[in-house]
DNA sequence: GAAATTTACCCAAACGTTTGGGTAGTGTTG
DNA sequence: CAACACTACCCAAACGTTTGGGTAAATTTC
């Protein structure tokens, strides 16, 4: 980076204008009037501004106006693909509305969650997207930023007074819970991911509740909570495969848990779908490809609405939380019938 | 947002003293000999900047002393896994350094590339971190970008005289080889992913190389380029399985490519491991979980090297691109041997 | 042709820092 | 006690914008 970039003041000086007059013509303020300047002179500028490859400084804009147009999101970890895929729908949303947004992974560790968050308000963002919520009953972080008035809005997980953006969970439990029940299976178990995480909680609890409602009660040794991740699907399996009368289906709050199952049962010679049924969650790629039947939740629709929500948001309009509906997605993993 | 945040001039007004004086004391520059202030006013003026809670004015120090800390990452797309886990790398080790960082998904797209890129520069970032290289043979940004002195590394992909930090793909592909070499396998195919993409291409060209310094020519419609992901994976497990003669094993360069290959396989009743041997590559989480031979790619490792070659870059020090090497994780789905 | 309005600008302060350069007062040295 | 060096500060300009408020000159209105 060598030469100093074009500024307002360098186009004034060579236009002879005053650098206010240049500053209200590239940014099109014509000024409730057209009293920018003349004809003339806003072509010259336009022209000169051009020639020059002018860009405004972003950081003197934003110490002037005190909009930053800097979004920030707070992320367990970006290497999970559900996350990363809202994410994606996040930075589009926002670079389309020319806010610049930076992820941070707190690791899912409300002590990082509280540090990048204060981290990036220091930066002046102008609102934050929180996806690692807790379902911790006594008011934390979150509470503390909703008082101290800082836009924000949840997304995937939610809590309860706060705005978010999330599928719904307990559809999505409820039809996995429906699509089991339809084939016969009784005897069922449910890898049910983090219990602090609202995803997971809810799309267990309608499943469970599911069954009850038609008098069969899933024993709690047979709902096992964990982490997300293929890893804790493998021990789980393991764990509900050693059970005298194993589940003749098992629902699994998220696809990796489903896919570290599917290791389990190769090591018992099962399959899913001939020898037992499994339904994953969030229908990622994956899922496609191993024929998981799973639960497809609008992840990438989610990151979008929940930047429009924010941005309306911090314009002051208010807003509302927002569940996308979830659906069921059929594959082999779950053919399996009694 | 209610109220403004504490300022050092606020500071120095509570405590009639001047604002640069405090801004001394609270950058610790006691200014080549602790000329800064007396031990009894830089304990008062640390005491209230605690107590209000300071926080410097990122945009107005940038604005001044022309130094962001601020990095940008170019990424094909985050909800690749490999990528994600190289971004946690990254983000892990910026963000230890006190360097802010973010992501922009280019979607492997040279004009988005360029485009965010620029936005990025106009917003003063120190350098960038670009992983979304292509292999054509023309000159295009990246050269740009080099003769405009603007510091940036490469990294998982690479490309001639830039840094870079990558694994060694080379090796990879000849450890692939070798293992499938040794298990007698003369008959292969590579399903070869991105032909822009340098990881993809050395992969593949090392592992032919293996084979035909052995005797031994892989034809060229056993080696299918194509996409990173599990759908390219299926497709083109299919079109090599229906060959009349179908290899008795397949390198995937990507675990996602070997994971859409179970997909087509599963559709034949074929097992890796049984039926055909199967080497996948970059030893994601699922690998493991799914029993695939991979080779491991330090992925996070390499951003944190990223990073810190970037970091000296920008301090103007003279940096060597790196390789990490790579190593091969042998699991059942490569055991089936001639 | 005087008054009112519009046009096409300029002026200056401010946003929150950093930093090279003072300077009054005190203490030390010879 | 003059010369000198510290100590503990202050001063002011600058970074690149934005924005409320001017004001001469040109144009329109009556």
């Amino acid at each position: 980076m060598n030469k100093r970039p074009a500024t307002l003041r360098g186009i004034a000086q060579q236009l002879n204008v005053h650098v206010s007059t240049v500053s209200r013509v590239l940014n099109g303020t014509l000024d409730h009037a057209g009293r920018a300047a003349s004809k003339d002179t806003i072509e010259r500028i336009r022209a000169l501004a051009a020639s020059l490859d002018y860009q405004p400084n972003t950081h003197a804009r934003t110490l002037k106006t005190r909009h930053s147009r800097e979004i920030a999101i707070l992320v367990p970890r970006l290497s999970d693909i559900v996350l990363a895929t809202v994410y994606e729908g996040i930075d589009e949303a926002a670079s389309a509305r020319r806010y610049t947004s930076f992820v941070a992974n707190t690791l899912d560790r409300p002590e990082r969650q509280r540090e990048l968050a204060e981290r990036a308000l220091a930066r002046n963002v102008e609102g934050l997207i929180i996806s690692d919520v807790h379902g911790t009953p006594e008011p934390g972080f979150l509470e503390e930023l909703a008082e101290r008035r800082v836009p924000f809005v949840l997304v995937s997980r939610r809590r309860a007074p706060h705005c978010s953006v999330t599928s719904d969970d307990e559809m999505g439990g409820r039809l996995a819970a429906e699509h089991l029940f339809a084939q016969g299976h009784t005897r069922v178990a449910v890898i049910a991911g983090e219990p602090h995480s609202s995803n997971a909680t809810e799309r267990t609890a309608s499943f469970v509740e599911y069954y009850r409602e038609r008098g069969i009660l899933i024993e709690p040794e047979r709902i096992i909570p964990g982490h997300f991740d293929t890893a804790t699907g493998f021990t789980t399996g393991e764990l509900l495969l050693a059970h005298p009368q194993p589940p003749t289906a098992i629902f699994a709050v998220n696809d990796f848990l489903a896919i570290g199952l599917f290791g389990a049962l190769r090591n018992r010679g099962l399959e899913a779908g001939r020898d037992i049924a499994v339904v994953g969650y969030n229908d990622t790629p994956l899922a496609a490809h191993l024929q998981l039947t799973s639960i497809s939740t609008s992840m990438h629709a989610q990151g979008v609405r929940a930047v429009e929500t924010l941005l309306r948001m911090i314009a002051g309009e208010t807003v509302q939380s927002h569940r996308f509906p979830a659906s069921l997605v059929v594959r082999a993993s779950s053919g399996y019938k009694l």
